[in-house]
DNA sequence: AAATTACACAACCGCCATGGA
DNA sequence: ATCCATGGCGGTTGTGTAATT
């Protein structure tokens, strides 16, 4: 025997709302508010609808001030950045997005977006198989983890992910998420200071701050670099908020890396050739310019240290000094 | 022109958390 | 402490419409 049913399911119109009940509903509410009672609504307002289906109707598009139509870039990006931190939380999300219902936000991801950042990635070549490329990696195979502050055997860059969390109020300690951005939606990110940065967002935490101290290690199986947060398992790991490569994991931090097949590869030395040949690939917005430009007129390959932070064929790439080098 | 397929998004279902009795 | 009603959420399905064959 299973749970009882919320409704008579017998006597209950279902389907595609009407004009007509739209009507009855919006004007029973303007007038008498919810009642706290959903379950009791319908009867009241004089519809043949399940309460469930009522509050569903009114939340996702009759109450006031909902937003229809196309998402802007900036909501692409907020949506991007937030699923590669907390994943599938569309409610959570939608709190970040004024107008917009979680309903809708997932529609979005399920038919587009996530469509859209699939085929971006798609277009980049896969750096391992490159012909030219040369990383660097240690000589020791096994599991090995070098804690952020020690040297490892090559200078793999164990630096923190540019990650902001930003919070328009003075408590960080507080559970209500905020926005998070990255350094590339910053932009000019330094040591001295931050520009273009929203002045009503009072605090910036680092991801380090957020997250942990960051490590990285060798999979026993593979030449490839992990980066991740000690101990973190819920969380992303190095890639919080690269949503390229994110798409493809849960999240789950060092410990869930291989499990999720998560591949942060550092390339403290590599041909910056493979850098722009990669990032010819992500000619999507004019951070890539940005990118390039920093690359090409600072010898990158030795005064900054790049990580690619790759997962088959996507990558994105970030620098240890601070400065705008993230894109995504 | 009709049939079929693809797509967008609205709606539903079932599970879980919460709070009051 | 337990039960139960309800709200909230995320995954999934259904439906209408546009595009294609």
């Amino acid at each position: 025997m299973g749970r009882a049913p919320c409704c008579d399911k017998a006597n209950v119109k279902r389907g595609p709302w009407s004009p007509e009940e739209d009507q009855k509903l919006k004007d029973y509410i303007d007038k008498h508010g919810t009642g706290g009672n959903w379950i009791a609504l319908p009867q009241k307002a004089g519809l043949r609808r399940c309460g469930k289906s009522c509050r569903l109707r009114w939340l996702n598009y009759l109450r006031p001030n909902i937003k229809h139509g196309q998402f802007s870039d900036d909501e692409d990006r907020i949506i991007c950045t937030l699923f590669a931190n907390i994943g599938s939380r569309w409610s959570i999300i939608a709190g970040q997005l004024p107008g917009r219902t979680d309903n809708d936000i997932k529609n979005y991801w399920n038919t587009k977006l996530k469509k859209k950042l699939l085929m971006t990635s798609l277009l980049l070549p896969n750096p391992f198989h490159s012909s030219h490329h040369k990383f660097i990696r240690p000589s020791n195979n096994n599991y090995q983890h070098y804690p952020s502050s020690s040297s490892s055997p090559c200078s793999y860059s164990s630096t923190l992910a540019p990650t902001l969390r930003f919070c328009s109020n003075n408590n960080m300690n507080d559970n209500t998420y905020h926005n998070y951005t990255t350094l590339a939606s910053a932009r000019s990110f330094t040591n001295e200071g931050i520009s273009n940065v929203p002045t009503n967002l009072v605090n910036i935490e680092t991801q380090d701050q957020v997250l942990g101290s960051m490590q990285n290690y060798q999979d026993k199986e593979s030449p490839l670099i992990m980066f991740g947060v000690a101990g973190g398992d819920e969380q992303a790991g190095s890639c919080g908020s690269y949503e390229q490569l994110m798409m493809f994991s849960n999240g789950g931090g060092i410990n869930n890396i291989p499990q999720q097949k998560q591949i942060d590869l550092g390339v403290s030395h590599c041909d910056h050739n493979i850098v722009s040949n990669v990032l010819d690939h992500y000619n999507m917005s004019s951070d890539l310019e940005e990118i390039k430009q920093l690359i090409s007129t600072n010898n990158l390959s030795c005064n900054y240290n790049l990580n690619f932070f790759v997962d088959e064929n996507k990558a994105a790439v970030r620098s240890e000094d601070e400065k705008v080098l993230m894109y995504y």
